[in-house]
DNA sequence: CTGAAAGCGCTTACAG
DNA sequence: CTGAAAGCGCTTACAG
């Protein structure tokens, strides 16, 4: 039976009306569930439809104008676990809605939009989900002109007519600096992420904040800077380390650096968490496994991705959405990297 | 709809075939690349073409009979450093070759078939990539029905009409064995992943090989059952220590449960690699991370999604190609896990 | 070498 | 509530 459905798979929607007995316009208001058709009708049209496993042409769909059922996904890359969970999130989610998934990565900047543009040009997506390091303005202006739905993911744009969701960093940071002082730490060193990096930065104000509110003094002797790799936190420990000025802690912008801060100080004979506590950011895999496992801050990236993907199904289908950016919370993991000052 | 027209401001073929004072027609063949129009006609038309930035509708071609530039690919899931890797193959090779990519993630099986027919049947990929564990051969049947080009990534189908790209993970574990081997070892341990799993078969046989080839008898009690986690990989190794039974080595089907082997050595009281020297398979980042790191065979990932996305639009092309099989070398990595005996 | 015309599979006014 | 017809942007015989 099933192989008996799999070769039907080339009908159109002329041979369900004729199987019908209707026109096909008839068969397309049935499919998109459009109002001319009585209750009755409907249902033995869409039986035969089931019977015969008919899916309607989305090529053909999207060139008479209506949805063909495609979100185009832009991201910087793939192979890396935080962009792997968001196309998770944004797969599982357009699925469960039955839309299926184009993606695009952009790698170096510069060919990126000309490609997001041949994709919004090729009429095959209803809809955008973006999420890039930077965007230009032009590009935005281009965007909105198409008429396209689109949401930002993780880019902190101040235009208020752009949907967007990213993920509360700020809270994020400063609810692990706070986890650090009431351990006892005072004087806690900062590795800062790429100088350009608008997250490194939100973390760098949260963990001020937990700073300022609980009355300590910052140390600006006690940043480091770093560019969100392993060897970069290595580098800037060593830095740090080798200045003499006095830490208990290290919060670094992440994990990556985080456990390359790890290395620095084993090298120097010290003990993670017996002489230097440290956290990190990102919750990545390599944070369970090194030793000693890394406190740090998870980031709720599955969601993201589902997140972003609802609000632009909803888009699609023409709702209002009064909210226009979401934040997501980050959570604290507490393993072992991070000791009480007793 | 209309807001959608309204702001339709894209190029079409039309427009294009006015600013050159010709038929679209015409416009058609310079873009397909098709003989009939001459020289320089061409040129003033390509140049129109750049000069406008049109992009020709991709919906329209699909549905016109042309290709459409869209690649499918089908793959389990893209939460896993491998399955990413191959994706970012598979998107770097496409876009290189001017092609987008279409993904569609398996999850579970079920649905799977309905999903790919679905890409098929709205005509908007020229051809497949498919990643699964396990393939019915009525669906095999289906693709070929169809007549759409399509290559197995990782499958080993004894099917001769089938084209595929798979690892040799026979001859990667014969070298690893062979390399535990030179270090004086003769009881190694093996570690098995899941039992239906060819893959850990493959690997397997090529131990057994190597044992051979080097006149050391095998000992069955010396394997274990896993299942590819760090967890079968504790537990297994638990069981192998509790045994009894004498060995110097393990030969671990992956690296997960190679880690999970190493935790299990330590809580022991034993040490990695002075008691027990441990191997692993596929070279994941935690490899490199744990204590100590991880000798292991890395598989050329990124390449099999390029190699495979080369054969699919060299077939999309309607080029022949005689070799069907192809079969990419893996490489060992030398790290600390292994020492020699004595 | 070029253009007019049919057709791909669908949606959507429009008329009945 | 239903059907005939136009049209989406393209390709491809076909005639000139």
């Amino acid at each position: 039976m099933s192989a008996k459905k799999i070769k039907n798979s080339k009908l159109t929607i002329d041979d369900i009306a004729k199987l019908a007995g209707v026109s096909k316009a008839t068969v397309s208001y049935v499919i998109n569930d459009k109002p001319g058709v009585s209750q009755e009708l409907r249902c033995k049209i869409k039986k035969i439809i089931e019977d015969c496993n008919y899916v309607p042409n989305s090529a053909a769909r999207g060139l008479a104008g209506e949805k063909t059922h495609f979100i185009g996904l832009v991201i910087p890359d793939v192979s890396d676990m935080f962009y792997a969970n968001i196309i998770r999130g944004v797969e599982k989610t357009s699925n469960k809605y039955n839309y299926l998934l184009n993606l695009y990565t952009t790698h170096g900047e510069e060919e990126k939009e000309q490609r997001v543009i041949k994709l919004i040009n090729s009429s095959m997506v209803d809809g955008l989900i973006i999420m890039a390091y930077y965007i230009k303005d032009n590009f935005i202006d281009f965007l909105k002109n198409e008429g396209i739905p689109f949401v930002f993911i993780d880019y902190p744009t101040k235009d208020e007519e752009i949907y967007s969701v990213v993920v509360d960093n700020e809270a994020g940071a400063f609810e692990a600096a706070e986890y650090l002082i009431s351990l006892g730490h005072q004087k806690i060193a900062f590795l800062e992420g790429h100088e350009a990096a608008w997250d490194s930065r939100a973390r760098f104000i949260g963990f001020l904040k937990a700073l300022t509110v609980n009355s300590i003094e910052f140390n600006p002797l006690l940043v480091e800077k770093g560019d969100f790799t392993r060897e970069g936190g290595y580098k800037a420990t060593k830095k740090l380390l080798e200045k003499g000025e006095e830490f208990t802690a290290i919060f670094a912008s992440n994990d990556q650096m985080a456990i390359g801060a790890v290395r620095a100080i084993k090298e120097k004979g010290l003990k993670v968490p017996d002489n230097i506590s440290i956290i990190g950011f990102d919750n990545i895999e390599a944070s369970s496994i090194i030793d000693p496992p890394l406190t740090t801050v998870m980031q709720p990236i599955y969601e993201i991705g589902k997140k972003a993907t609802e609000i632009l199904i909803r888009l699609i289908n023409e709702e209002k959405i009064e909210q226009k950016k979401f934040m997501l919370k980050t959570k604290l993991i507490k393993r072992n990297s991070c000791k009480a000052l007793n």
